[in-house]
DNA sequence: ATTTGTGAAAATATTCACAGCG
DNA sequence: CGCTGTGAATATTTTCACAAAT
């Protein structure tokens, strides 16, 4: 059973003299049923299994075999009820009175994240932030390979960063259909951004990272991620603002 | 209006972090008068508003100085609803009929993400990461600079980065103290985040971009981002699996 | 005696749809 | 008209709190 409807059942409640509610289709509904047996797992969930599964990590590295709701909570910055909502969407993997297996938990939900599959990752644009990035250790530690790098920029093709030659983004499509690249990162300059993308989904690739600072058009069957650096501190800047007005304000007062 | 409180008479409850039974302030939210008339922006909006500055700036760019919210919207990759009723957060500075003054609207966003004052940041490792966001002209474009580089390596101390000298990180608290630092951006080995951050907030800065891959515990007056790289890559992954298995579903269909 | 798993409640966020202004 | 601003309706996410399991 997935999570079904409230349904407040209490009759009609029709007190609004000019209410039509018109017959709607459900927007965005991506319940993908797959062999009898999904649960459909929140995007909110989602976003945070990465996160237990590097403090599963962690404890796994500390030869800690079995740990607590509110100690896994803990290590992962959410609180105990959050996590235990969150898991019980891949299924029931844990102990009453004892607590989850670290080596089970971890394999549940490297499984629901999809990470026992092989996703190839072709890194496109190799300046200042995609070198770091083709360099980037979290990455081959946490499940990926970068499988190919790419880059306009004929000064850059032909040499090897990260033991990977980068090559001419004249052959993206080729490349994409050979190393069979699902997933992309694209960390080029905001202007030919959309034009790659274009490159890319019509190549076969489903999903992007973009780290240009565009907003992306892509057809719904396409998924992307943004990582917008300057949002990030405008975000706290918008926080930082805030506190140092309050902290005046009490001074004031 | 007080608190809703089920208030099952069940005594002490002293394990939990945070006994509140005080009026609740809406999470996400935060609620201070700033210069008389400043209303609180949610959490998911604030989130927002930087993406709606970026397209407003290419807009002025383009020598546009008036755009409606249906034309926001789109370029910002939202839908107009969302987009007007954030920007009523802000007050109202549309013209019904036309729509929105593009420099009105950028400044009033500008003022409200505190873009006005001039925070300070600080760059904690220049490794290959930090070197790349050292180097992100996508900062200086929004309005930050960086004011210092720091790192804890000998040999990357007293080199120049984009024209600031890397210094030692055993001058963190003067470095702060001198520059008024307040954000702070950590890109380090995750193994010694947890500690500089402890050093970083005792100097007195209460923002914090962290690109390394640990939960970082702060007090609760310092604000922590996190930017988790591979985290990206996973979830990316269970959409790119989903996908996977959706197609081979509607094969065997 | 503990700790999970989960309905139900509360809090947030998004979307609808239209009154009202220019 | 056309478009903003916004209550109301939905949808999603978080939190509570406790029955069930070991």
């Amino acid at each position: 059973m997935s999570v079904p409807r409230p349904d407040r059942g209490d009759g009609a409640r029709s007190v609004d003299p000019q209410v039509r509610r018109v017959p709607r289709v459900r927007r965005g509904e991506r319940k993908v049923q797959v062999r009898g047996e999904v649960r459909s797992v929140p995007e909110a969930t989602v976003a945070r299994l990465a996160t237990y599964l590097r403090a599963l990590s962690i404890l796994s590295d500390e030869a800690i075999t079995t740990v607590s709701s509110e100690e896994l909570a803990v290590a992962a910055g959410v609180n105990s009820a959050k996590l235990r909502k969150d898991l019980s969407f891949l299924g029931s993997y844990g102990i009453r009175g004892v607590g989850y297996d670290v080596g089970t938990l971890t394999d549940q939900i490297s499984r629901t994240l999809g990470l026992t599959v092989n996703h190839r990752v072709a890194l496109i644009g190799v300046g200042n932030l995609g070198q770091a990035l083709a360099g980037y250790a979290g990455f081959a530690s946490r499940g990926f390979r970068i499988a190919a790098l790419l880059d306009a920029d004929d000064q850059r093709v032909g040499s090897v960063i990260s033991g990977l030659t980068v090559r001419p983004i004249a052959a993206l499509e080729d490349i994409v259909a050979e190393d069979e690249i699902t997933i992309a990162v694209l960390a080029v300059p905001g202007h030919v951004a959309q034009e790659i993308c274009n490159r890319l989904v019509g190549a076969g690739v489903t999903s992007i990272l973009n780290f240009a600072p565009v907003v992306l058009a892509v057809p719904s069957h396409v998924d992307v991620r943004k990582v917008d650096l300057a949002a990030e501190l405008q975000i706290l800047s918008f926080h930082e603002t805030r506190k140092a007005a309050a902290a005046l304000g009490a001074v004031a007062k």
